[in-house]
DNA sequence: TGGACCCCGTACGTTTCCGTACTGAAATAA
DNA sequence: TTATTTCAGTACGGAAACGTACGGGGTCCA
């Protein structure tokens, strides 16, 4: 091994594991951190990438760390709506963990960030050498099918507001600012519904004190206002999520 | 052993699973039923019957053979509404497969029949003592996942006739016959709609000949009918399914 | 700096579905 | 059989959200 080398493995073990942020990453023992990282890269996320196509291969998971990734299961009527949202707390690429090959839904950034990336095989080959990560991995797809679940729930179930609400919840608990920078479209986009009826809802929100706007973004002013909306729409994922995962 | 016990025996290896119609048990591997099959435990499944229970340990996981199970989501107003539904495509207990101890979602006998069941603990251990096992669980977890990310797009996007539609052909893929024996409520609840609506909709797909009805029981006549009516809202779950367990 | 495009505010008639509630018919229990 | 309960049919006003569309203001690029 080089000098050069040398250095590049102390900053890999030093240095990039004390500031790895995605939840997942950090949770991992020193010796499945041993067996991934070498295979991780550093990788920036930008607005509308596309990290997965539906029925295609999946190439790399991605552990985010920041911004935020939807998850939108779309149909051959081109119907589409989103299933759930991964940000530090989790990765994509969840089929892979149940030993499927291909992406079942689209998955792409909603707001831009960065993040590591692992090529598919090798993320197979570590799974398959560590029962632990293995492990780790399962509770993680646990908690996205969880929340999945109450998509499915708030969908059929909760008003305008309240799903808009929930969806401000959670891309909120996945940034590290009050700033959301999304267009009122693909908002309307991800929750099913009218762009109009966003603007609507947005704007009752705004006079309520809940949120400020300006165009391409909106800022959460008032977040438990904004969890009143939402109701016991928001909650269980996030609860669970900490119980399967540790605080 | 005992001449009886050693009968008894003979009846499990070569009796019962020829006759073992839960399609994840016949899957089996030789070495996997033998694993899995001492454990088994025949069951009627009765209409209604609580197999899960949320936020409970799961006592044991259920290989549906007839009927179909109802796996329902709810939250702490009482809202619910059905995630996706089990048969003998499938078990229950997929927290268990991703390595939780309890449920997540009430589940229950939608329409009764009969089943096999095994006791949690020694499900854990047999998935823990063989990995083809566990892939095979996985993929059966996986299907259910889709299952329920379609449930979602059905809930946000699809009208009431085109979910009803999507309902009964998921039924009628779990059950034998093309009678399916619910009342208007049930379907509500699962849907999450007014049993009123149910009626009306189900008085206009008679009125088209898809269906024909009974108190408490209503009988698939035109299927492809019926599949025009859910459109593209049905057949993904059910070809992925396909593809992941093999025809 | 002008034009093109994107984004948001707003409007209107329409569809879908809700909440509620009353009725009679069918099944079940006494 | 009678009483009771469950289930299905129907109705009505109203809420929620839709499809569509138009115009104005921001932003970006040439």
């Amino acid at each position: 091994m080089s000098s050069e080398a040398g250095l590049k493995f102390m900053n890999d073990i030093v240095s990039s594991r004390a500031d790895v942020r995605n939840r997942l990453l950090a949770k991992l023992s020193p010796e499945d951190w041993a067996l991934v990282s070498p295979h991780l890269e550093m990788v920036a996320l930008k607005e509308r990438q596309v990290v997965e196509v539906p029925h295609k291969p999946i190439t790399h998971v991605y552990f985010v760390e920041t911004g935020v990734v939807s998850v939108v299961a779309v149909n051959q009527e081109d119907h589409r709506i989103e299933v759930g949202v991964i940000g530090k707390e989790g990765m994509t690429g969840v089929s892979l963990v149940m030993g499927d090959d291909r992406a079942q839904h689209s998955a792409y950034l909603q707001i831009g960030g960065n993040g590591r990336r692992m090529p598919a095989p090798a993320f197979l080959e570590a799974m398959s050498r560590s029962p632990s990560l293995r492990a780790l991995m399962m509770k993680s797809a646990q908690a996205f099918m969880i929340q999945t679940a109450h998509t499915a729930l708030a969908n059929g179930r909760a008003k305008l507001e309240e799903r808009l609400a929930r969806w401000l919840l959670m891309a909120h608990d996945r940034l590290n600012t009050d700033a959301v920078p999304l267009t009122h479209e693909f908002l309307a986009v991800m929750l099913g519904v009218r762009r109009a009826g966003v603007t609507v809802a947005l704007h009752s929100f705004e006079r309520r004190g809940l949120i400020s706007t300006r165009r391409g973004q909106l800022t959460l002013v008032d977040r438990p206002g904004i969890e009143k909306v939402a109701g016991s729409f928001y909650g269980i994922p996030e609860a669970e999520l900490k119980r399967l995962m540790g605080g």
